[in-house]
DNA sequence: CACCCTATCATTAGCCA
DNA sequence: CTGGCTAATGATAGGGT
């Protein structure tokens, strides 16, 4: 396809490489979309790219018993961070872009049906939703960051106190 | 593609879907194959047909080998962490599964110099070096999970004992 | 089913904004 | 990097063997 045949074997041009990786991985998804939807088979798919991302397709549920690894491995990046979140991350900066795009697409989403979007909306709320994934990994990471600083901070003055406390009681 | 527009939806005629499983499921086989090549990055595929027959393509050997990553992986999060609950940030850095890939890896690419390696083994290398990195990424977060942990728990304790100390104080 | 053929539709490589 | 554009290759539906 396009103006020059394929060949067989790795792009080497880097660029080039990962322009037709990402059009290519979506081609491949729409594909293995429509094998399951046309012949009502279950389709599972995984990519990963160079970069160690993860990109998945998945039609049904049965599959889901191969593919569960693969959301056991999603959920340990996606479910744990939540939980501390609420439990004692929430101190740190809030009111992010994030959480202003999810309310955003949330209200989006609860408005008019999925069913009824069609494919440009469908494609504008992928693109949404995509960015806020990455917005809230990269989010993730460094407020995990923050809150270690925070607590060793915090270790520190406690130590200090207590030390000092200590020494009070010593005389 | 074809004489005929498709039809989002599934092929209702038995032979006219079969027929179509059996030339879509191939071609989706194929482009998977392309990807993996042109772009050398890690494709897992699994197809299971309505009859419970089961397709699959893999880049590597196996399926389970782009599977059994995961699995490893997730037997060394599951194993490891008592070994490093104890140490904080600036004490990482043991004999884990990494740090053994590693040394593995940079005494292989010592060895020889990385010029005189054939695409097999670059491949193999590569392919190495991408599953360290990604294991390590998993590692990155699971180890600040840890260590937010330890230090929310040294945190209350510290707390504890603080205020013990102020009550004997005011006594 | 599997393979062959071919008109048509679908995907995409290369370019550019 | 993201999004069109277009030419050209690639995939395939329908039909035959």
């Amino acid at each position: 396809m396009g103006r020059g045949k394929v060949q067989l074997k790795r792009i080497e041009d880097k660029i080039r490489r990962q322009v037709t990786f990402s059009k290519r991985r979506s081609g491949l998804i729409k594909k293995a979309r429509e094998l399951s939807v046309l012949c009502g088979v279950e389709v599972g798919l995984v990519i990963f790219s160079a970069k160690g991302r993860l990109y998945e397709f998945c039609s049904g549920d049965s599959l889901g018993n191969v593919l569960e690894r693969y959301q056991i491995h999603n959920e340990k990046e996606v479910a744990n961070p939540k939980n501390d979140k609420e439990h004692h991350l929430e101190s740190s900066g809030n009111g992010t872009g994030a959480n202003i795009s999810l309310k955003m697409i949330q209200s989006e989403v609860e408005a008019q049906n999925i069913e009824n979007l069609d494919v440009t909306e469908l494609i504008q709320l992928e693109k949404e939703l995509d960015a806020l994934l990455r917005e809230i990994r990269s989010r993730k990471t460094q407020l995990m960051m923050e809150t270690v600083t925070a607590l060793i901070e915090k270790e520190k003055k406690l130590l200090e106190e207590n030390r000092d406390l200590r020494e009070k009681e010593v005389n």
